[in-house]
DNA sequence: GGGCATGTATTTATCATATATAATGCTTGG
DNA sequence: CCAAGCATTATATATGATAAATACATGCCC
């Protein structure tokens, strides 16, 4: 074995070194350090700069592609795809996204997303939602509940609340906004956390949006999650104008 | 070398041997072969079945893990992940689910997602769609035209309309909708293609979206799309309801 | 007997290297 | 000028050796 790899020094990142070299080439995509539409360096070359065998990053470029970052071909070259080609729907990618290179703007879409989704999968809660889907949102309200008083943490209870809503929504496509809403909303409490006088909805409105699911009232959840999310979009949107007039980083 | 494999065997699925594994394992997890929540086969055990290489075998594992089908662990083996953590939001595991293991079920679901996003796209649409999306938007409409003529393929011609759609939104996350509309759109025509007296919604109702787009009307631009899923949702409803009552397959 | 330390076996993870394949451009002969 | 073939240079594939992780068994101590 000649290489002298740089094995010892890495502190956990992820469950092994396939896993780091994943975080770190997708970190850096997206953060743009190789351009995008650009070319990537060869493996050889990659292999040499992040002292990783070429099984590791041989693996590591095909979580990649398998998420539409990069496309690899013989003797052409592996490339960064254009941005509309990244899976932006994959939680690992949302996060790299809005983690490392934080954009109101983006979070500003996703919320949109949430803006088409959460208030349906509330009204679907309302029809279709079973005992034990009740008792998962009673749970998440009440961890915010505690989260108020200082007993729990405001932003896993906040997030178990939503989920627990896509999930009794019963469409196993809403269910997959979980993974992208901790992304989103792990972003957006920096965001929110910085303001004075800003802060995540209330306990108070979240439990309107309970108590309509559990009078079964598709309507009223409906148009209470609507809120919710208007309001969110309205923190964000607020957010992102005084970043660009200050040019504040965040 | 000693390994006989069958490379020459194969024809050409995909670009290569790796996304030919990749799509046969894909596959084969998302209709139940192997179980789920169950053990895989060993490394050495699926490389002597596929005949493929360590290497092939191990990048097409990896691409599954990204889209969250397995997770491997040493000493443990390599586990299908529960269906709840796979990537349904992911074109390629969308596909495989609905291509073949063809579900009404997931369709509907699927299509709930639509009803959610496109509409909201349309009235998007209707309000900030520059001159090129708007192009694409007439160029998708006269394609559609076309096909209804025999000059354009119908199918086609209707993923290119809502896709102009969900791309003159100017969200990005909306826009991702692209891939997941073109697997789904490919499995639901074999469902709709069947039956007498039931087609894809007509042009018509497509040229009206598209007005209150050119109009600049979100309003109706966003009713006017409902009214399309509606129609879509409307069919596979039917579609699964005499599949359910005759236990047809389709 | 029960709990704990320890060893062992098994599986993936990693490294290394050799060879195959494919895409591209160049070269050369007509 | 063009087309067939050759050279070049990427990724793709195959394979062997070694490392790391952990379930499981083993046996010791109390």
């Amino acid at each position: 074995m000649t290489n002298g790899n740089a094995r010892g020094l890495r502190h956990e990142m992820g469950r092994n070194f396939t896993y780091e070299i994943l975080q770190r080439l997708g970190v850096d995509i997206v953060t743009g350090t190789y351009g995008v539409g650009n070319p990537f360096p060869t493996e050889a070359e990659l292999c040499k700069r992040l002292g990783a065998s070429r099984s590791v990053l041989r693996e590591a470029v095909k979580m990649l592609t398998a998420k539409g970052l990069l496309k690899a071909r013989p003797r052409q070259g592996t490339w960064i795809e254009p941005e509309r080609n990244w899976n932006l729907l994959d939680p690992d990618v949302l996060y790299w996204l809005l983690e490392r290179k934080f954009s109101p703007g983006l979070l500003l879409e996703f919320t949109q997303v949430r803006l088409a989704i959460e208030p349906m999968a509330a009204a679907l809660a309302a029809r279709h939602a079973d005992a034990k889907a009740k008792e998962a949102i009673t749970a998440a309200l009440n961890r915010m509940k505690a989260a108020e008083a200082g007993d729990d943490d405001p932003l896993t209870s906040d997030i178990a609340f939503h989920v627990a809503i896509l999930e009794a929504s019963g469409n196993r496509f809403y269910a997959q906004l979980r993974g992208l809403i901790e992304a989103a909303l792990r972003t957006s409490i920096r965001l929110t956390n910085r303001r004075k006088g800003v802060r995540l909805a209330s306990v108070a409105d979240h439990q309107q949006v309970a108590d309509a699911i559990f009078a079964s009232d598709p309507e009223a959840a409906s148009a209470a999650m609507r809120h919710l999310m208007v309001e969110a979009m309205t923190l964000i949107e607020q957010a992102k104008e005084t970043m660009e007039a200050t040019g504040e980083e965040v």
